[in-house]
DNA sequence: TCTTTATTCTGAACGTGTTCAAAAGAGTTC
DNA sequence: GAACTCTTTTGAACACGTTCAGAATAAAGA
């Protein structure tokens, strides 16, 4: 599970921990594997936790944290690899999906408390920011080079549209419970063929209007998330 | 707050604990508010709490109930008073998050675990499939007679997407800090507007494969809610 | 080497939601 | 009224996340 060279002693003992809680929420779930066990498990007393990880929830932001950091890679590879906004955009969201597989249940835990910008976790908290800009910036990089004409005025805001629109999918992914989440499979095929074709048309000159009234609820929304 | 007349003593000491948990929620917020302070304040001991409520939730639960069928009569009014699609949408929706409003917090409360179907609390859990047939109901009472055609093809299931864009507006409600919620005004304003004339363009009939589309996303996402 | 300081770790204790065996009432039947 | 059932109420106890005063260990300076 930990990839990096353990250097001291310490950072040897907060990996290790790390790992335990992994794999207890892996087998067990995030709200019964208790941080009692996570420690035993560990090889250290309850208390040795919290000086490693403030919270519970802390771990989980952690591994949110690598695991962003280790997919970037596999992003830069799936980018390189597809061709137009549809593919791209499709490609991006799978990567994620794939990568995170192993520890849905634990990504749950994370979406749980939805969009609450004031919970430590939530992809909207401050907390998230970092990570949130990291991926925002690759949005931004699948719209250059490919092939679809992007309209002036929506090209700043599109990423982080793009952004929400895979934050969508991955919520709906964490609750999917058809074998294998092939809803969001299929999900995923219709949704990013739709948001593809979507861009295109706004694009013509008749919908200016329409691009218009979109923005206005982009300014509005966007408001908080500074 | 208790409108209703208690009959037996046993529902009396059940409202009054009703009554002691909103009061609570309202002054210091639901995570603050604990089971021993409702308890004492509504005269009782702590286990009592649990004879009437089997969980700190299911009182969120009661209160999102018992709210839901207050609300009723005020969104026959509404419906009532507007005409046109645009309006009533946005008259309904106003309705509710009228009547919500000096419980806000605690229906951040019953919005925190998302969209978690698992989850007791949360618009999508079975437990709460009642009120959303209801509620469902009410949008489609909005299209009949509403002066714009609505598509064949999309009719059944137009109700269940408003209710879902409704959703979203009160999530983006609750989780509002700005002045008065004013940004979730701005955005009701907006979005009905959208939301209106998208259907209006939807039914011209260059539109049949943008609907067709529309219609394969919606009953993939529909799969679970059943 | 022997202090002194900083880091790492311990385990008891706190407050929380929740459970439960048993007490207290309230009705009902003889 | 006494015995018996059913409903209501109690308060101690449990498991959990978390805190914290202090012990153990490591690092640094004399």
């Amino acid at each position: 599970m930990s990839q990096t060279k353990p250097a001291t002693k310490a950072e040897e003992t907060g990996l290790r921990i790390l790992d335990s809680a992994l794999t207890l929420f892996r087998q067990e779930g995030f709200d019964t594997a208790t941080m009692r066990d996570i420690a035993q498990k560990a090889g250290v007393a309850t208390g040795a936790a919290y000086y490693y990880y403030p919270s519970k929830d802390a771990i989980v932001m952690d591994f949110y944290q690598r695991s962003c950091a280790e997919m970037q890679p596999k992003i830069e590879a799936a980018l390189d690899r597809a061709n137009g906004l549809e593919a791209r955009l499709r490609e991006l969201i799978r990567v994620k999906l794939v990568h995170f597989a192993p520890n849905r249940g634990v990504l749950r835990a994370l979406l749980r408390n939805g969009a609450d910008p004031k919970h430590t976790l939530s992809p909207f908290s401050p907390e998230t920011k970092a990570i949130r800009d990291i991926d925002i910036a690759c949005f931004r990089r699948i719209l250059v080079d490919c092939g679809t004409r992007i309209p002036r005025d929506l090209e700043p805001h599109l990423p982080g549209v793009l952004w929400f629109f895979q934050m969508g999918v991955i919520f709906f992914w964490v609750i999917d419970e058809s074998p294998n989440q092939s809803r969001t499979a299929k999900l995923l095929e219709l949704a990013t063929k739709s948001v593809a074709t979507l861009i295109k048309v706004s694009a013509l000159p008749l919908m200016r209007p329409v691009r218009k009234s979109a923005l206005q609820l982009i300014e509005v929304v966007k408001a908080d998330q500074v």
